[in-house]
DNA sequence: CGGTTCGTTGAAACCAATCAATCCTCGTGG
DNA sequence: CCACGAGGATTGATTGGTTTCAACGAACCG
């Protein structure tokens, strides 16, 4: 079930608020990187249209057909998948000029469910049309071949933390990785707001609400950060990476 | 450290025994998939040689320079990464038909070691050619776009079996997965040889190579399968399938 | 055929999950 | 505006699954 009932209105008033790809703040970090102005035109010709998501909305859901990927405008999303027994593993937290939807492209089909953690607002690409575009402008499908390889190198990088990292060290390369995303979309990467909430960090860094709780208290205790429950400050960014780099001397 | 060196002799003998796209039996799993016989011709022309990969032998590293994505012809891989530490994580375990060194694509340098654990043989695709030219066959461009996909989905699977799964249910999605990716390729989907170590398999499923070594011990108590050493057996598949859809009543 | 790698099994230690109680926060409606 | 309820977060006590440590046996390779 989509919610684009929902947000129909929305949809109108915005069509002729677009921002166009080539004036938008996040085009270094998205589709359109390296791509020449008259290339950028026509990448905007393709934006159909700006969608805004409710906190708490479905961008989409698993098992609905993919018609369309979307790259994050401004807010906050997670993934998530869920398993024929009803297990749900969130795979992501995406956030401004990060796309969504890729995994779809296998079968046309979602495979996960985009909820925006915050009021949202996306960029739709239909992806047929991004398709063909990219076969007339190289640096666009070499962007979004980089942009699929580049997730796969972010899985693996959840894989060894989830195989071979404890709960600490999980929590630590997640606040670290959170930092660097900030900053390098010009917010702090000291202070910081989390948009999901303990359970949600639990389920992409496999563990439990509890143990993340205990996790951020310990950090607390030991001078790493400060935590008021969604507020994160980080004091200590070197004691962080240096959980992170393993004992020195093993 | 690549191990050109080594293969080289080969590489010469195998350059007039090369095998067309068009005539692999591989070409209903692997980027072939759906071209036309002109079109397949094109790829043919793109794939520059077969190589020969003694077990035990790097592919590439992590850290080489990416030219080229391999497809296994024959044979069977495990890719792995390893962090600043030293830990290693086997990402996957690749056989005929799959594509190696997709991650590649987002820093043109290859992130995983990919690593034969059988003698192998693997068609080299040079990365700009099949670039450039799915750009003039849609439904080449079509297929990669899918295959970059897929591989996300497959890291997603992985990632719920990490963060969610026990170690005996972990175990028995190994072995249901490998199953059915045997059956597909026309080899026995009951009875296997598991070419990786317990080592291996336990850095695959986050767990250590005694755990993996008891689960075994355990599912062959149980009447689910029959273990001597690298031989698999399964027994009871419908068994192992039900480790996974959690308890029924729960 | 000897050595090394790989696999199995047992006992103990440990880390995170579970169970449980309490507190806090926020949104809602009276 | 305040009270209320529900969801979220914290903390403690206990349990349990996996790791660790250890020893031994089997298989494989040169």
């Amino acid at each position: 079930m989509t919610t684009s009932s929902t947000i129909s209105i929305q949809e109108v008033s915005l069509k002729h608020l677009r921002v166009a790809c080539s004036s938008c703040s996040l085009k270094e970090l998205c589709l359109p990187l390296g791509l020449s102005g008259e290339e950028m035109t026509q990448l905007d010709s393709l934006i159909s249209q700006r969608m805004r998501i409710k906190k708490g909305e479905h961008l989409y859901s698993a098992g609905d057909p993919m018609a369309s990927l979307y790259a994050v405008r401004l807010g906050f999303f997670k993934m998530s998948v869920v398993s024929e027994d009803g297990r749900e593993q969130v795979t992501g937290f995406q956030m401004a000029g990060e796309l969504l939807g890729m995994d779809a492209i296998s079968n046309d089909t979602h495979t996960c469910s985009a909820i925006a953690l915050e009021d949202s607002e996306v960029c739709e690409i239909p992806f047929a049309e991004l398709e063909q575009l990219s076969r007339s402008i190289p640096s666009l499908q070499h962007n979004f071949y980089k942009v699929l390889s580049r997730e796969i190198v972010r899985d693996h990088g959840v894989m060894m933390l989830l195989g071979n990292m404890k709960a600490e060290e999980r929590l630590a390369a997640f606040l670290i990785n959170l930092s660097q995303r900030f900053a390098l979309r010009g917010y702090s990467s000291k202070n910081f707001i989390l948009r999901m909430t303990r359970e949600e960090i639990g389920s992409y860094l496999g563990l439990k609400l509890e143990t993340i709780s205990r996790s951020f208290s310990k950090f607390q205790d030991q001078g790493f950060i400060r935590v008021s429950n969604k507020e994160v400050e980080i004091l200590d960014l070197e004691a962080l990476k240096a959980l992170l780099a393993g004992c020195p001397e093993k």
